[in-house]
DNA sequence: TCCAAAAATTGGACCGTATCAATTTTAAAA
DNA sequence: TTTTAAAATTGATACGGTCCAATTTTTGGA
């Protein structure tokens, strides 16, 4: 078992604190005071807050102090987008859905150029193609096509792959996948995409591609989802001032 | 002038050397001898390079060492709407392109119900609705609408609504806007979108809106883009386990 | 040659310090 | 009382250090 993260725990802390109320004038300790009475380090006082900055709930103004966000507090159903968005958390998760996904294709290939740049690989290294097709209500939703390398999966089945693959992964290797880089856009469809996604020849497709991490940042997947541009849905939140 | 911060300084540096292609093997070196080379902590360094990492650039292997995402080299679109460039209310760039602004429409209305949610107001409060046409080499590309609430910005005029709004924010009020929520996705074109992103009537039109928020947690403003779908590109990077 | 153990490498967590900048508070002056 | 200047507060930046965990490389023995 792995022992809690100081900072988790600080921020943990201090969040359930908030949200009970303790805090009635919506200004929170200085951080030097909280670093001592949770005993520990300023930088890991300031961390764990950043956390709760990143997320809305607290900011802070320098010479003047830290402040609990009252709009946080008001109703903080609204802080929560996701509901949103259920684009792709859905695709990544299978979180409770009545999701079925048809295999369309599993083969073994060599990892082609591309693939060997993109999921760090030799010429010798072979891949998983993984090609499926998701429905969501018995309605086809998404055609995806996936490469994942054998060395990282050696013991992966059609049967394992026409499921939900992140779940084996992470009850095979105790690892979760939980970044990924993706890229969104949208383009003229193929034939395939009209004929499998219901698109009129004219109409577009949503693309959505990228690479999966797994916790150690190991390069996991390379994966196109190819989707009804209705269905093409996505939310998050940015920091601005990061360039 | 404020002089730079010596990690954005780093981190500047790093990014531009590594989309130079500098780092031939797609590893950085270790962070001990980047804090070198720069005359900086590792500590320092480690903060440039968490830049670099939630943007998607770089990834980190604990034991193996620092890598570039294969992907971000690659597939660099049309538009950027990242970081600061991220602007629906603002600048954003077009690859040099020189672009315009058209003012279509400006004028203060009451908070609709969808407004008073996302923007935190009551039945009683007035926003103003700016809609631009932003052009690119002279074609229109982008149709934004814009709702900014009266009380927080009771000086606004229409000359500042065709420029920069965030700078004005800035000037005005000394608050950043910092965080934005933001949300992709496509659907059926109006008579206005064919009209003027010269759309057939079946093509869907690309939507990309956001919510904007002030240092101190307020939203600031809710703003929608409208553009052709072969436009729509968004690149991110995602972490699915936070708390 | 091959394999397992040991050593070196590399990023992560945490600590504590010094200095600075923005803001608020206090004290002094008008 | 009001205004102004100094002092204290508070968060931000930057430094450098210790220890640890994951991974890779080296080494030594079978």
């Amino acid at each position: 078992m792995m022992t809690e993260l100081v900072y988790r725990r600080v921020m943990r802390d201090l969040k359930k604190r908030i949200l009970n109320g303790e805090f009635t004038t919506k200004k929170l300790p200085d951080e030097r005071s909280l670093s001592a009475t949770y005993q520990v380090s300023r930088s890991t006082m300031k961390r764990a807050m950043e956390i709760l900055v990143d997320q809305g709930i607290i900011f802070k103004k320098r010479g003047a102090g830290t402040f609990i966000n009252p709009l946080y507090l008001k109703d903080r159903s609204a802080f929560r987008y996701e509901g949103k968005n259920l684009g792709i958390t859905d695709s990544f998760q299978a979180n409770g859905k009545p999701t079925k996904s048809r295999l369309l294709d599993y083969r073994v290939i060599p990892a082609t150029a591309e693939l060997q740049q993109e999921l760090f690989l030799t010429e010798s290294d072979f891949v998983y193609e993984i090609k499926r097709l998701r429905l969501v209500a018995d309605k086809p939703v998404i055609i995806e096509t996936g490469y994942i390398p054998i060395k990282i999966l050696p013991t992966l089945t059609p049967a394992v792959a026409q499921s939900s693959i992140f779940s084996y992964v992470q009850d095979v290797q105790g690892q979760t996948v939980n970044r990924a880089f993706l890229s969104i856009h949208v383009q003229p469809s193929t034939a395939e995409d009209q004929d499998l996604l219901h698109l009129k020849p004219i109409e577009p497709v949503g693309v959505m591609s990228g690479i999966f991490f797994l916790d150690d940042g190991t390069p996991f997947e390379v994966s196109t989802m190819r989707l009804h541009y209705r269905d093409l849905k996505y939310g998050t939140f940015v920091n601005l001032n990061e360039d």
